[in-house]
DNA sequence: TACATAATGTTATATTATAACAATAACTAA
DNA sequence: TTAGTTATTGTTATAATATAACATTATGTA
């Protein structure tokens, strides 16, 4: 089977929460991933937090900490979940995930004074989007 | 009251959550604190909460978010929780505020595609510290 | 004073997440 | 193709994090 295309090999319970997230406009909390799927007969959280345990590890979704939910990774460049930066806002609660070479190659290059290198970085932004600037 | 010294302002209920989170070199979760100021008549989760939302509104302390936890800030520069960014070290947990002129610049200015303009912005990187590299 | 606002105390409950263990499926190497 | 290994699943129970609702007290202010 063709690595590259990770989506394949997906499980089944993997598969179900993932086009679930993948089709929500929205970040989704876990819980409500589970209420969403208990049809599909994933019965219990921990069915859930191992799928999206999995997702994240593999890149497919990221976490957005701040609301503890879960988004589909539409950017390209992250198979792997190590640079990932958000557009929260704060009204409305649309987010966005930033896909911006230039913010990607500066935090990728950051280097702390203790010279400390990252080898990973998450970034969340707060505002209004432009609906709700208008408003 | 010298309104430029907020921690002066600060209540009883703050104050004793506020020195407890100070004196720890590591970020603090709520239970935890919870434990440690039981002593003192702090009894409910509650009272908790309440004190940290207000020391977080302030800025006199930090939530991570990656991992539940409160740092008390150590930034001249954020009166307000409004511009943060900590280093966090995957193996001990040692998290440590950044304080960067270049990178708080850069990230007060960055605007996205949208031209969506930010009011706030969180940001964690993640490693390993200098100790935990050379074992 | 009287009013408004903020903080507190308290009980209960909601929300988010993991521990522990048994069973099954998928992958890997002799 | 069999045995060993690793990943995934199913299940029950419970831990950890956080807020709702309401009564009370303290503080700030006109």
């Amino acid at each position: 089977m063709n690595k590259m295309h990770k989506e394949h090999n997906l499980t089944k319970n993997q598969k179900i929460i993932f086009d679930l997230i993948d089709k929500s406009p929205q970040p989704l909390k876990a819980y409500s991933i589970l209420y969403n799927v208990q049809k599909k007969g994933i019965k219990a959280p921990l069915q859930v937090y191992r799928a999206l345990d999995k997702l994240v590890e593999i890149g497919k979704i990221h976490k957005i900490e701040s609301r503890n939910a879960f988004i589909a990774c539409h950017n390209s460049n992250c198979q792997v979940a190590k640079a990932t930066a958000f557009s929260i806002c704060e009204i409305c609660e649309k987010v966005t995930e930033i896909s911006s070479a230039g913010l990607s190659k500066y935090l990728a290059n950051f280097k702390d004074k203790d010279g400390m290198k990252y080898s990973k970085y998450n970034l969340e932004f707060f505002g209004l989007c432009k609906k709700c600037t208008l408003k």
